[in-house]
DNA sequence: ATGAAAGCGCTAACAT
DNA sequence: ATGTTAGCGCTTTCAT
């Protein structure tokens, strides 16, 4: 049986007051009992109950972490960045993946709620995520991360500058002279999606090369879903000659497409991804990507939530610059 | 404020009993009373106090699980694997990532102990893991994962066959001619690297090919590491022909490495990972690597841990059989 | 400086 | 079938 506060304190021969005071420093002991009861502390390893405690104190210094879909370098990365702050300042992490179930999501959220945690960072897997106003209304924290909900009130968040992001991938390919740009995303209707797409389009605005429809390609987010993806589309536009794809798996699985279907990076078609990974520069050809600074977003919306925590009011919408990590798959 | 039973119970007009054993099924309760109070339920959004009902119950159908790094394919995957089934069984899991800090190691699993999980997965950062003796003499349930320390008394484990893995890689090495392999590993005195090490010497001994030391080099886990663990092997033994690599990041930043020195592979330099990653088939050349199954190692180790939990004497030790993916870097 | 005791929200044994 | 109540281990107010 795990030693209790009542058993230091009558072995201490002292109430359980002054053990609760001793461990907490919330109050002045003297000196002499002070060492009796750490003494005894020591001699059974005890540890409080965290339950007990939290139930008590109704806060549990520990924070819940929902991500969509794992593993992948942009997430993985952000978990990092999360967990680095976390441990930092002395809190726990609650991880849970939803793998893009919905319905888990409203579960675990549910379930995080009933004081298992201070606060949570969510990504969510759907746009619509109207579902927390009730928690919000509560002063529950919740931040997003990496996908938000625009019609939530007092919800802060923190994404890359997605918009931006597509804009320039875009950009850097049609400056090679490439027109019929294909864009592979894996997630449809939520923001990152939107944005970067948004920025592909307003890219090709400015240069005014008209937006096709049929060059956008919807693909799982997994290596063999990026092939299927890349398959599906080259075959159905075999004009495109340049590729954008939203995350790193798919572009892994991409350009293992192109090589069975023997079509040479840059030369047949050019290749942007996002999210960089770590082999992308050993990848022959190496692969030119956005980074999203995941651990700088994970570290920030972590700060973000110990902000929310302390005033609800919290509120701010934080948009990470994002950068172009060329090397040759673009063609330069 | 978040509504507890008991205003549930008024707002039915029933008791708190009744409440709960509604919730929680545990009698048979009127067909009329049940309805009322779902209803008020859901209208209020209620869901339980989860350290109020943890403390009642001492159980908390929460895992703990504590890695030493992160990322990593190999980590990566049997978290993967261990959340899968976590969710399946409906626990929830508290992940934190040591970064091989050992006191952090130990304040962590103390902090988890406080009867906030019901048990941990544990990959220790170091061989001497005995101070969880006093842990598992409580009979708190301590399962090891990957890496273990053999003086453990009562604490399954399972871990990839890392000897067989080891001679495997080795033997297919010497088969393509190689008698001068050079081994980076990334962590010493730790149970893998033991083991797989011991495999390398055995398959050299069995082909009479004699063991040297300086074949040996210690590096970082990260892609610079093994960058940098690779040219100072090189560098000192030029007559390396071989090289055999224990982790993945280390596997990508040795191919680097290779590159920067103008290396070609694998006609100067023949190479095997540890760990599938998922761009090792896209990489110039595509390289062989041993597999160990990190999903079906972490849901094991899961299934290990609620064994473990339901019963206290529950002691297997498994080893999970690898594979050798071949591909172009060995020189196939 | 120290202690007694209430109470956090829940479960479950017992009573009705 | 339903209710009463003790108590899980802790913090904290109020007495002393």
């Amino acid at each position: 049986m795990k030693v209790t506060m009542k058993q230091i304190a009558k072995e201490s021969g002292v109430s359980i007051a002054t053990v609760s005071h001793v461990i907490n420093g919330t109050k002045r002991i003297s000196e002499e009992k002070h060492q009796k009861i750490m003494e005894i502390i020591k001699k059974y390893n005890y540890v409080p109950n965290f339950s007990a405690k939290n139930l008590r104190q109704q806060s549990t210094k520990t924070a819940g972490l929902i991500v969509p879909s794992f593993p992948d370098s942009y997430v993985t990365g952000y978990i990092n960045g999360i967990q680095d702050r976390a441990r930092e300042l002395d809190y726990n992490l609650l991880f849970v993946n939803t793998n893009e179930d919905t319905e888990y999501e409203k579960k675990t959220v549910n379930l995080l709620h009933s004081k298992m945690v201070d606060g949570i960072i969510l990504s969510p897997t759907s746009m619509d995520a109207r579902y927390l106003d009730r928690l919000i209304e509560e002063d529950f924290p919740v931040v997003l991360i990496s996908r938000y909900d625009p019609r939530l009130k007092n919800t802060p968040w923190v994404t890359p500058e997605d918009f931006q992001a597509g804009y320039d991938a875009t950009t850097h390919l049609i400056q090679h002279g490439h027109e019929k740009i294909g864009l592979i995303y894996a997630v449809p209707n939520v923001t990152p999606t939107i944005h970067r797409i948004d920025g592909y389009k307003r890219a090709l605005e400015q240069h005014n090369i008209p937006f096709n429809e049929n060059y956008l390609e919807l693909g799982y987010a997994t290596v063999d879903g990026g092939a299927s993806a890349a398959r599906a589309l080259l075959n159905r536009q075999p004009d495109i000659t340049a590729l954008f794809i939203l995350s790193d798996l798919m572009t892994i699985g991409v350009i293992s497409a192109c090589k069975e279907l023997t079509l040479r990076i840059p030369e047949d078609i050019a290749l942007i991804g996002f999210g960089d990974f770590a082999s992308a520069k050993i990848i022959d050809p190496p692969v030119t990507n956005i980074n999203l600074p995941p651990d700088t977003i994970g570290k920030t919306a972590f700060d973000v939530l110990i902000n929310k925590i302390n005033n609800p009011s919290y509120n701010k919408h934080i948009q990470l610059p994002t950068s172009l990590i060329i090397r040759k798959s673009c063609g330069c």
